[in-house]
DNA sequence: GCCATGGCTAGTA
DNA sequence: GCCATGGCTAGTA
């Protein structure tokens, strides 16, 4: 499926210390609506294609995984590459998002 | 609201 | 086919 490679692709493409969108990602490959795709794709697919699924986050900036359930993860490898939480758990998307050149 | 997927029944043949 | 189910979100209030 297209949608299912590019989104892939794109994913692959998110450098280290940075952080895109489920809907930034979904618009790349060519489905405006498809955010919740995407999250299907990173949680059937990451492993297989060793994809930076932790560097995709909502539009808030906030993890989306449950607390207990990838969410600890998520955020402590993020960490790892630099990128900082606020009190609230978010992220500053003006200082973080990715969009390709 | 949105939309692809997966699981599980109808209902033909 | 139908229907529930998601690692979601634009656009009101």
């Amino acid at each position: 499926m297209q949608f299912h490679d590019d989104v892939i692709d794109i994913i692959k493409q998110i450098p280290e210390g940075m952080v895109v969108t489920y809907g930034q990602i979904a618009a790349m490959a060519g489905n405006p609506r498809g955010a919740l795709q995407v999250a299907g794709v990173l949680h059937s697919s990451s492993d297989k294609h060793g994809l930076p699924w932790h560097r995709v986050v909502n539009r808030l900036g906030e993890i989306s995984l449950p607390r207990g359930s990838g969410y600890e993860l998520q955020k402590s490898l993020l960490e790892a590459e630099g990128v900082e939480f606020n009190r609230n758990g978010r992220i500053d998307m003006r200082l973080f998002q990715w969009s390709p050149k």
